[in-house]
DNA sequence: TGCAAACCCCAGTGGGGAACCGGAGTATAC
DNA sequence: GTATACTCCGGTTCCCCACTGGGGTTTGCA
């Protein structure tokens, strides 16, 4: 279970595109990572590995650019984690217990995996957009 | 988040105290390290972890070695691992969030966290212990 | 009192992965 | 047909985990 700013970056990209996804125009990467703050070498890199697994598709070309492949409420959290941590099948396999002690712990350590992974389930990139809708509403009222 | 083999090491190291509890002799790192295989020179670090975070005291000298400073069922998983690890407070510290999209992705992040943690919380070595004793059991059953 | 058995502290290594950069190639719009 | 964008492949730097080694110091026991 890595929560690490790799897959921070990739939601963050997500995200951006969930807010232009009505338009129905392609966003490119460089708008992302100046808008989100990433460098944009490195998103391309996660672009493509989430191209790969199918949750956006390319337009390449002049106008060109990225885009959800679905609406923003049928990508889960856990889908954009997963395939960016690249942790599909091999995530229940770990080590294979040697002694009896190490199968419990395995079981135990994945036990808390799959509790953290049940949070990452129940939210998609609507519910994070929506979030932050509220959260901008409350920093204005605090402005004024 | 992390759950790495370091911190298994530990459960395992804490597992084998734990059984030896009862006896009240103190049970030195060669011993431990043989019986749960994990490297003797590194297990030594682990355990004087383990001793400044005060789950287990130690014992200098000649029949020396180490013990649990409480009864099993009174230390949780929790405590082993967040000792370890090191995430004491700087747990839901994080990074400042920049933009107001970070800081709902750190929200979901530390959500998903401590719902594995709450599963660490709820496990006690005692628990443990049980946990393996009883799959030893099936083991022999099939065994026959 | 000597000495061996045990813990204690600190420093370093090596391998792997995360984060990041560069360049050459390729498809598309205009 | 050319500028604009994505695409692919590679390399670099840095950090951390797992592990090792070389000194200590403390203690029990003959």
């Amino acid at each position: 279970m890595e929560l690490s700013c790799k897959s921070g970056y990739a939601l963050l990209a997500l995200l951006e595109l969930s807010v232009h996804y009505s338009s129905g125009e392609p966003l490119q990467i460089r708008q992302i990572a100046a808008q989100q703050n990433i460098p944009d070498r490195y998103l391309e890199q996660l672009l493509a590995t989430l191209r790969r697994a199918g949750l956006v598709r390319s337009q390449r070309g002049a106008r060109g650019g990225y885009l959800l492949t679905r609406d923003p409420w049928k990508i889960t959290l856990f889908e954009v984690v997963s395939c960016i941590e690249g942790f599909d099948v091999q995530a229940n396999a770990d080590v294979p217990p040697g002694t009896t002690e190490r199968g419990v712990i395995n079981d135990v350590w994945s036990e808390a995996r799959q509790a953290a992974e049940a949070v990452l389930h129940k939210y998609s990139l609507q519910d994070l957009l929506e979030r932050r809708n509220a959260k901008q509403q409350v920093d204005i009222m605090y402005y004024i």
